[in-house]
RNA sequence: GGCCCCGUCGUCCAGUGGUCCAGGACGCCGGCCUUUCAAGCCGGAAACGCCAGUUCGAACCUGGUCGGGGCUGCCA
């Protein structure tokens, strides 16, 4: 049998890394069977339905070498694959299983459902318990499922094992709303049903659903598909991931100066072990290894921290034309305009330094940007920490009486007069170059001195080394 | 409350009865390197929730207990 596995976020909301995560896995997996990987729509929430969102789930997908095989936008056997598109085939089925005798319309107002499940609650009894086959039937209202009793349902989840859920414990659920829009249970199981999904791998929060599922399958006669609940994502509080816990959103990381190629590895290891000590591996190595016998079952803390580090292991790892290439959008955005041929050289040779000490693609600008303008902004608690100290403005004259007569104007040479004005100044060579950083870059933290030196040119290290002379003085 | 899931360093993961006085990674601490910041290198602190049982022997099996989490909607 070839396996088929989908995934079904929904348009209520900007794709986050917990669907993510889902999707992936759901990928790995498909991939590494040689199976079909589909993308459905769940947008049967029409009160916070948002097709823009779609538009999002799309680009992160894409953005993170998701491909998938059916679905948005790629089409298939199954027309659009967005819910909203076949609530005629989901009333349908319902109404079906209302003849067959496996579902029945119910009328109850909200506030007796809610007595029921009060009384229920009191008396330690599930709400199924009370909220069950309405006599005599009626002919309007929801359609709920009418769960069998007695029977229990029991499925080995491929990831946690045997699970079994007594009949009593599964109340009559929604699958028809009053207004003719069906359920997510409904929807999502007639979908897995119709496009042969084999395998359902998703959160372990549908966990508790799953009963739910399988009977409406069986009701449907379907086989029900093979189950596999990931662990869930934590926040740092070990509460389910959410928006209150920061960025959840995939495009969060998108914008936020991350890699794809990271942002995959490090959701591949949340949950899931190659099955050695290796944590860093290529998507073809992760293909080659994935089997969610692997996955483990606890949640995981999503740890923005290990996130950082392993970004800038890709950021180091990757080509320095690559990391030029795709730095481009990065400087263009922090200096506000497009930058000229000769700027792009510049930028060209400062690169191989600045790949080295970042972590994210959002701080490559910032590390360059002294380079191109002339209206420097001063990071004014570096210019407090190192600007204020006794002796500095003969250290910027000193300098740029030197930086005038290097010869030539290149990184060894330029390092060797600045040593010399240390030496000549009887003070330290941190102690001597920290000013002349601040002066030239406007920073304490910059690329090293002197290629950064080198890179701006002798007119232009000059004027600044100058004009921090003169803020000193207006200062004073 | 009910149903269900989970329980190894702060965090992620390895470990499937002896090779574990528990291993790797992030983070943290200390040191080296050093023109800043990183990176790199070296070293360190840091965990099998608890109690019983099974066994010659348990992180690994069983029971209980405690703790955490999910679900409990005409959300998904």
């Amino acid at each position: 049998m070839t396996v088929r596995v989908r995934i079904a976020p929904s348009d209520t909301g900007s794709i986050h890394v917990g669907n993510v995560r889902a999707a992936l896995f759901n990928w790995l997996f498909a991939r590494h069977e040689g199976g079909t990987f589909i993308v459905r729509i769940d947008d049967t929430d029409v009160e916070r339905s948002d097709p823009a969102h779609l538009e999002d789930i799309v680009t992160g997908l894409r953005w993170l070498g998701l491909d998938w095989d059916e679905g948005i936008g790629v089409g298939g056997p199954h027309g659009t694959y967005k819910q909203s598109d076949r609530f005629d085939r989901y009333r349908e089925v319902a109404r079906s299983l209302v003849e067959a005798g496996h579902a029945y319309y119910d009328n109850r107002p909200a506030d007796m459902l809610e007595e029921f499940r009060a009384r229920a609650q009191q008396e330690g009894k599930h709400p199924g318990t009370y909220i069950r086959r309405l006599e005599p039937a009626v002919n309007e209202g929801v359609i709920r499922f009418s769960v069998p009793e007695g029977a229990a349902v029991e499925f080995a989840d491929t990831v946690r094992g045997a699970m079994r859920f007594e009949a009593d414990s599964v109340d009559d659920f929604v699958i028809l709303r009053s207004n003719g829009v069906p359920t997510y249970h409904l929807a999502s199981t007639v979908d897995d049903v119709d496009y042969g999904i084999t395998h359902v791998i998703r959160g372990e929060d549908l966990l508790s659903s799953t009963p739910k599922h399988m009977l409406l399958a069986r009701a449907m006669g379907a086989a029900p598909a093979t189950y596999a609940h990931l662990p869930l994502l934590f926040g740092p509080d070990g509460k389910k991931l959410s928006k209150r816990h920061g960025d959840t959103s995939l495009a969060a990381y998108r914008e936020g100066g991350y890699l794809p190629e990271a942002v995959f590895n490090f959701l591949a290891i949340l949950g899931w072990s190659i099955g050695d000590d290796r944590e860093i591996f290529t998507v073809d190595e992760a293909v080659a290894a994935f089997t969610l016998e692997r996955v483990s079952k606890n949640p995981a803390v999503f740890d923005t921290d290990k996130l950082l580090w392993m970004n800038g292991e890709y950021l180091r790892a990757m080509p320095l034309h690559d990391f030029v290439v795709r730095s481009r959008p990065w400087v263009v955005e922090a200096v506000g305009r497009e930058l000229t041929d000769g700027e792009w050289s510049t930028f060209d040779a400062i690169a191989p330094l600045v790949q080295e000490r970042a972590k994210l693609l959002t701080e490559v600008g910032p590390q360059v940007i002294f380079l191109f303008t002339d209206a420097l902004d001063y990071d004014e608690a570096s210019w407090n920490k190192v600007m204020t100290k006794e002796g500095v403005d003969e250290i910027l004259a000193d300098a740029a009486a030197r930086l005038r007569t290097v010869e030539p104007f290149e990184t060894e040479p330029i390092e060797a007069s600045l040593r010399a004005l240390a030496e000549a100044q009887g003070i330290g060579a941190g102690k001597a170059f920290q000013p002349v950083r601040v002066a030239v870059t406007g920073s304490s933290v910059s690329p090293p001195l002197f290629e950064s030196i080198a890179a701006l040119g002798r007119d232009r290290s000059v004027a600044r080394l100058e004009s921090a002379a003169e803020r000193l003085v207006d200062n004073a």
